[in-house]
DNA sequence: TTTTGCCTACCTAGTGATAGATAGACATCA
DNA sequence: TGATGTCTATCTATCACTAGGTAGGCAAAA
């Protein structure tokens, strides 16, 4: 089955904001993108907060189904798979994470969008949490709250920085630190 | 003497950014904040660029003479000092720090506020990086870049889940990481 | 007298959203 | 079978509004 104009909207939009932000996104860019016009755009999402909001569910629910194929077995090996979904998300001068460019502009997003993004925050730290608890690793909780924190500002340094080693660099870094814990 | 109007639209111009992101905020709005046309905005600031720069600049300098006033002879008690500045810049529901909404927006943003905000993010690093080497703190720049890219994020996470805690949490986090290395 | 700082008035190019129409698919009923 | 009605997905056209930016004028200060 060919994909559902629906879904095409979806892939335009995710690219558009995660390369401009939510607020340079319009109806008739996407219409344009898929190639039918902005009215059209409205029949499949009604309003502006209706396509955000179908946005972070999409790419939440993606990551999520990648998460869950990672091997949780070695503590090392399933954390380094983790900061690499994260890896793949930044794509220099192109694309960083959906959320990341949702929660820095959440202050000014309608309430269902931000409640989207605060899911996927929460079901990140989540997985990261069973996985320090599994493997014996100290106040899980809190280390998993600090490593999606520094992943999300690592990705936010490196792109304004233009340079994808910072990323890196603060990724490592957040590992070995789990490492020592 | 009283502020310049130069000042008096930075002012306004930050508040704003700072709470619904740069592409969100218009010349009209400032001109109605100072009490001015925006056509005299312009005068001030002929582009929505060279706004930009300035603001960001602007900040930089501010959170410079903050970073100065800190003693830094306790490792502890400066690490402190350091995070409540982002803390002071944390207000739940009404703002983030400037360079965390300028960093999640740079792909759209023109190269020369991106290059102020790069210098932001090069600033705290090199500033925590003195202060770790000073007290012997191992992998002095990585950790500068861990806890840089943590508090940014922790702020981003913070504000689209409209739960300060989550700020706290990671701050204090990092910081004991920081004790541990 | 030139510069400074602001004004009015305007432009072009967008924005999200709505109304109303239409073509085609499909199902139900006479 | 053929007519009728309804649903889907799209169209055209337009709304009211906001964006950044510009031209030209005017008054006061240097």
């Amino acid at each position: 089955m060919p994909l559902t104009m629906k879904e095409k909207i979806l892939i335009a939009a995710e690219k558009r904001v995660r390369s401009a932000g939510f607020s340079e996104m319009s109806f008739r860019d996407l219409a344009n993108d898929v190639g039918i016009k902005s009215a059209s755009v409205h029949y499949h999402f009604p309003t502006k907060p209706d396509l955000g909001e179908a946005l972070v569910a999409r790419y939440a629910e993606q990551f999520k189904s990648e998460l869950d194929k990672i091997d949780r077995n070695d503590l090392h090996t399933a954390l380094e798979s983790f900061v690499a979904l994260y890896s793949n998300a930044l794509v220099l001068n192109k694309s960083i994470c959906l959320c990341a460019v949702m929660g820095a502009e959440a202050i000014g997003l309608p309430e269902n969008v931000n409640q989207r993004t605060k899911a996927f925050f929460e079901m990140n730290k989540t997985w990261l949490e069973t996985l320090f608890t599994r493997h014996g690793v100290k106040d899980a909780s809190d280390m998993a709250s600090l490593i999606v924190a520094a992943l999300e500002g690592g990705m936010i340094v490196a792109s304004s920085s233009n340079d994808r080693s910072m990323f890196e660099q603060v990724a490592q870094t957040a590992i070995r630190s789990i490492a020592a814990a």
